[in-house]
DNA sequence: CGCATTGTTGACAAAGTTCAATTTGCGTGG
DNA sequence: CCACGCAAATTGAACTTTGTCAACAATGCG
């Protein structure tokens, strides 16, 4: 398990793939850092982009209203990611969800106009954006298809697994993974209910600890059915 | 129904938004024009995105294999879709999917060197690449939201409506939409068998007529269930 | 300590899928 | 031009994985 911390993790962020150190530091003093409470909403989807995020400590879910009033999960955020992309484009569009802290956050933003100076002066960075939408793009193909394609069971333990690699933070017994039940089931497009009794039979078999609002991955290896 | 023409399809391109028609000329001049046969592949998915195409005239289906061996159907290429998205960052990245033409087709093709140099000389089109990634990327989660929310009746109408739109041939009768109902299902989410039950009662509702291999909305309002 | 949030469990339902067997339509080649 | 053969469409019946609902328990924050 590769433990970077979350300072590295925003320096090694694909946003600035390519680009120098200098430029890297040009690039993020156009930024505004800002702080966050947990459970703070930084924007809601549908509205405006206006504004680049890039996530630098903390944690957050992107997710989207259902017409029934829940929330489906569309990504969990960890430092280095960045969202709000759309606030790249010429004509911004719209954010397509909302974000919200997880956990009190740290992160820089850019305004619209500043980003596009910036997209001038440092084409690499459009490119990186470009690139990133692509990735979240597979990666959405890739978790429609399994929803089609494998069972929940299935499903589930690829969510926990990468979410172990992504957002897992060293623990004594394993990586731990602060996300509650419905949250890592709405990853994985199972119901609260299924996800509950999977975490269980998993904990029965030493493959998981579970407290309230987080998982503990103990034996990765006894979540692969594949 | 704006029945608009192929070759005006292909000018209108969201690919060359904000690009003058000088520029458009310029552009186009630096692809090459193909023609394919019905039923060639032009790519397979997971290769490397070495070439960037918008499509002319025909029609083409994007699609994915399930490890099942089934087709996974991800879009429904008309005139003036561009796909092969990847090839246009620095470092190619691999196709999402493969392309297969539905027909015969005509396209231009632009090889990964031409379309860098094209993106230096005219920052638009890069814009509009990931205008169109982000557009692509909003379109696939409003289909997954809707696998997990809505019918598979509701779905299977909305796709058929929209493919009208977008695909539809002005017809005496309607608007004729050359598609399997295989393919169909597959774009919404449905199996073969479903698709079948629903157009067979649409069909005794006179909203729509069948052919096979094609679908004709005689009256796209019936399939308003919402 | 109290209360909201999160987690747990069982019984039940149902929308679609799957499978198998046919039928129909259409291009093609003799 | 007709007959052949494949691809597409049809239909019925049985099945099954998950989701839904309701009621309750436990956890931990403030």
């Amino acid at each position: 398990m590769k433990s970077s911390t979350e300072p590295e993790r925003v320096v090694q962020s694909e946003f600035f793939a390519g680009v120098t150190e200098r430029d890297k530091r040009l690039i993020l003093r156009a930024a505004k850092y800002r702080k966050i409470d947990a459970k703070s909403v930084l924007f809601q989807g549908g509205t405006t982009a206006l504004h680049l995020f890039l996530l630098c400590s903390g944690g957050a879910k992107y997710y989207r209203m259902t017409r029934q009033g829940g929330e489906l999960l569309l990504r969990w955020l960890v430092p280095g990611d960045i969202f709000g992309i759309g606030a790249f484009v010429k004509e911004p569009v719209s954010y397509i969800g909302s974000a919200q802290a997880t956990e009190d956050c740290g992160f820089y933003v850019w305004a619209h106009s500043t980003l596009r100076e910036l997209a001038g002066i440092h084409p690499q960075i459009s490119d990186n954006a470009l690139r990133i939408t692509l990735a979240y793009l597979a990666t959405f193909i890739e978790r429609h298809a399994s929803s089609l394609t494998i069972t929940a069971e299935q499903r589930l333990a690829h969510t926990l697994l990468q979410l172990g690699h992504q957002a897992g933070r060293s623990h004594s017994l394993g990586a731990e993974v602060a996300i509650t039940n419905e949250e890592l089931g709405s990853l994985a497009d199972v119901s609260q209910f299924t996800t509950c009794r999977l975490l269980s039979r998993w904990k029965k078999q030493g493959a998981i600890a579970k407290l309230r609002g987080r998982v503990i991955i103990q034996s990765p290896e006894k979540l692969l059915v594949d």
